[in-house]
RNA sequence: GCGGCCAUGGUGUAAUGGUAACACUAGGGUUUGUGGAUCCCUCAAUCCGAGUUCAAUUCUCGGUGGCCGCCCCA
């Protein structure tokens, strides 16, 4: 017989009990974060009608980009390569039902299909956090106020990242000011996009060759640009009263196509060797027209798990793993298993998480295994301990031992815990 | 979608146009109620397919996969 692989599909993941360990405590952390400020956690289908994405944005992205294919009753289904669209039509949906404003977030993994590079696979997993119904500026704070104490709950410094805002506005009616066409614009609009990636001569070689005799007229009028507008300057000054000050105006930045329409956001890393975007967001007032329905101003962001886990990684930052399981009972002898799983049911109730060996290996190997899997105590069961009713709590990171009743090992293992998260 | 580099046990590395080696890990023992030590034993690999050749893991081509750029970025 052949053999089968073990390899994952291409792009996609495995997360091993220590790797899943490191995507719980980020998502914990943005969890702690967003529920701190009153949102509250939905959910979709990873398959939706392509129909959903095609009417947002229509473009080649949906027919490359995404895992498309037609089900057996000959209906067009995309797994969904982004969150946004769903909860668009989950709210369009039920608008009249639901209590303006709203504050919603989820964490969902999403697919796209591409080359896979860094930081970068077919399958990623994504915070999204989004609030509607709030027109003015609020949001705005709001949002960025919660992407900024992410960063500081998962350890960052203030100095290991930065937010940049800027006003897809202001960009605009520049733009409109140079009176180009719509093909020009969208040239523009990309270069700005990656300016921070190029050299200023190369910023500047590219402006000249899309716009040709135009380029002097931009150059000039460059300096408008530059100005911070109200709008961002008001954004960053109230920040500053919440103590956010690694915060600027950045007047290039982007931030994708026609799907903002107000302030966007980016965080950025600080450190010099990898000076790039890991998240943001922005304003989005018009999503709700594909569905047919009135304007709904929303603002939101998402928050990929791979560049914060690279971000992590590169500062020290990730935790060191350890198990749920905060007992490990050793058998001595088949003939105690009863008494064994008697003593770890009672355990459990307690709220103690206890697992049992039944290998009946030698108690040395139990051990062994024990301290393999990080878990913090073991106690091994035989004889003397079902004759006296008396255990020997073993610290397996130092070898000591407590002697405990089975009414007291509950509490013991508590405060040792707690002595050892100090 | 395009280009560059790469592919050997579970992991990390050797080597060779002719017997694939070492370390770690895993399993067993040294030790019949307490681990991280020592020593011994065992399991386990040349990504897939075709071509050149007496002989291919090695050379050539194709595929697949990985890493890195570009495009794109939700």
């Amino acid at each position: 017989m052949d053999k089968l692989s073990t390899e994952s599909y291409k792009g996609v993941r495995d997360f091993y009990p220590e790797d899943k360990f490191i995507q719980k405590y980020i998502f914990d952390k943005m969890r702690q974060v967003v529920e701190a400020f009153g949102y509250e956690e939905y959910d979709a289908s990873i398959l939706e009608p392509t129909d959903l994405y095609r009417a947002k944005t229509g473009e080649e992205i949906i027919n490359e980009q995404t895992y498309s294919f037609t089900d057996r009753g000959d209906r067009d289904v995309t797994l969904r390569p982004e969150m946004t669209p769903s909860l668009a039509r989950m709210i369009a949906k039920q608008k009249r039902e639901l209590a303006f404003p709203l504050r919603w977030y989820s964490i969902v993994n999403n697919f796209r299909y591409e080359r896979p590079q860094k930081g970068r696979l077919r399958e990623f997993w994504q915070l999204n956090v989004d609030m509607f119904g709030v027109e003015g500026i609020e949001a705005e704070i709001e949002a960025i106020t919660i992407a900024y104490k992410i960063m500081r709950s998962l350890k960052a410094q203030e100095t290991d990242f930065e937010l940049r805002v800027n006003d897809r506005n202001s960009v605009n009616s520049f733009l409109n000011s140079l009176n180009l066409d719509e093909d020009k614009k969208y040239k523009i609009t990309k270069i700005f996009d990656k300016k921070n990636k190029i050299t200023k001569p190369e910023f500047e070689d590219q402006i000249k060759e899309t716009l040709g005799d135009g380029a002097k007229e931009f150059f000039n009028k460059l300096k408008e640009l530059e100005v911070c507008p109200e709008k961002v300057s008001k954004l960053i000054e109230e920040l500053k009263k919440n103590n956010i000050v690694n915060i600027k105006f950045d007047p290039f930045l982007m931030r994708g196509l026609d799907y903002y329409t107000g302030i966007v956001f980016e965080v950025f890393d600080t450190d010099p060797e990898n000076n790039r975007s890991m998240f943001g967001g922005g304003r989005y007032d018009n999503l709700l027209d594909i569905f047919g329905e009135e304007k709904i101003p929303a603002f939101g962001f998402g928050m990929g798990d791979v560049t914060a886990f690279e971000f992590l990684k590169s500062r020290n930052l990730l935790p060191e793993y350890k198990p749920e399981t905060d007992l490990y009972l050793c058998i001595i002898d088949e003939k105690f298993k009863g008494f064994t799983d008697e003593l770890a049911q009672t355990l459990r109730d307690e709220k103690i998480n206890v697992a049992v060996d039944y290998s009946y290996k030698k108690i040395g190997d139990q051990i062994k295994k024990a301290n393999k899997k990080k878990i913090p105590f073991a106690i091994c069961v035989g004889e003397n301990e079902e004759r006296k009713g008396e255990f020997m709590l073993k610290r397996l990171s130092d070898g000591r031992e407590f002697e405990a009743n089975e009414a007291e090992i509950p509490n013991t293992i508590k405060l040792l815990k707690i002595k050892c998260a100090k």
